[in-house]
DNA sequence: GAGTGGTCTAGACCACACT
DNA sequence: GTGTGGTCTAGACCACTCC
């Protein structure tokens, strides 16, 4: 009996499903090896190539890692090539290697107003975390982000986690919450500074400034961050390949 | 005897390699369909599976489209799907429909000074044409281009071209002069709107603009475009997904 | 029905990493 | 050496488009 056209989906999708609920469940950690192919090939019967298929596309997702004689892995944004993944800031002097430094400011709960609220997909009044921090490159002030969190999923997030942990945030909230950020979307705009940007960032109030808003996803597209950052373009821009 | 690591690529990539040569020496126009699979396997003595490899990758470029059931196609900016690849920029009344509408303002002749000829990787004081450009949505001016030609490649390109073309600038590019842009690299900063923007996109002097400097690649990551574009983001915003 | 790309299989061999 | 992913092949069948 052949498939119906609109539930159709081929073999190697419906592998690439099963392997993203393993994934999904905690069955490996960020940063682990996952089976062989041959393994995955006789654990859902099926020849190795089906699952060479399903890895490479979750490969091409970021979502798993691919490595010549040793194995396929988690992605993790422990890894320090994966730290700051979405940013997408370049200092001028070109620089890339220039890791920046995060640097919190305050931490407090909240309730979800109507936009963050759409953002989250969460009911508008429901808990929430807020952050603000700074993003130095060397001592420079150039990122100034306030990050919506729903509570549920980060509990116990405080200052001195945040003051004590000297990485990237997303491997805090991997490493803490067991959260795997797999993809983004930003909206950006220019805006004015604000009094309270303008001091952060040390520039004068009015400056023209990068507003950039994004939503982070994990697993089956549910948003998981919403954050709201304004960089400074005097000695930094925004990269982006089109493709 | 086996080849040596620096010098090794695989099967697959030197047909991709020899398929690209012909698509740059013109054998096939954008918009045709191009020889099948088993056809290219004859030709390159190679199996199927290997031409499709070739093809994938090509086809993930954007080179390439595939059509089940019709063949392999390429890639055109005369596709109304593809004239605006790479514009990022929506309404935010979240009308994804509504295309913009392109009218040129002046284009004149000049020679190219020391950041466009870095850009464009040609010699400084090499002709090159400038084109000024306002985007509309609708009746609204949203963008303002500043666009820098080699003029070697644009030959002829005069303003009655641009007024009687009303259609994206690539597709006119890609009919009138031959050129395929594959791929772009924008630096996006914020900036303030000077006299002349303010006044072309109907904003107060001062409001805070993107400014979106891109460079256009075509075959052999070669750049054939330089352009910086002012966008007013009162009414719409730069959208870019991360993966 | 003929031709195209899309999926799936099975098996061989290569390149690489660990031990 | 053993095991992993990477490449290449050959053949079968499916899904879609067009005649």
């Amino acid at each position: 009996m052949a498939q119906v056209s609109p539930t159709f989906s081929p073999l190697y999708r419906q592998i690439k499903g099963l392997i993203l609920q393993a994934l999904e469940s905690g069955e490996w950690r960020p940063g682990q090896v996952i089976p062989s192919e041959q393994e995955f090939a006789a654990r859902f019967n099926v020849s190795q190539g089906t699952v060479r298929k399903a890895i490479d596309e979750m490969a091409a997702d970021n979502i798993l890692v691919r490595r010549q004689g040793r194995g396929t892995y988690v992605a993790s944004h422990t890894d320090p090539r994966q730290m700051f993944r979405f940013l997408r800031l370049v200092p001028e002097s070109g620089d890339l290697l220039a890791h920046p430094k995060s640097v919190p400011i305050d931490c407090w709960r909240a309730r979800a107003e109507q936009e963050v609220a759409h953002m989250l997909a969460i009911e508008p009044g429901s808990p929430i975390i807020i952050l603000r921090r700074v993003l130095q490159f060397g001592s420079k002030p150039v990122v100034v982000d306030e990050i919506y969190l729903p509570e549920d999923l980060y509990e116990g997030l405080n200052m001195e986690m945040l003051q004590v942990w000297n990485s990237s945030l997303y491997s805090l909230f991997e490493t803490r919450f067991g959260l795997r950020m797999i993809r983004a979307q930003e909206r950006i705009r220019a805006v004015a500074a604000d009094h309270s940007a303008a001091e952060l960032l040390q520039v004068n109030e009015g400056t023209p400034l990068l507003s950039v808003e994004r939503v982070t996803y994990t697993y089956g597209d549910k948003p998981v961050e919403w954050r709201r950052g304004v960089y400074s373009t005097a000695e930094h821009y925004y990269l982006n390949d089109l493709t």
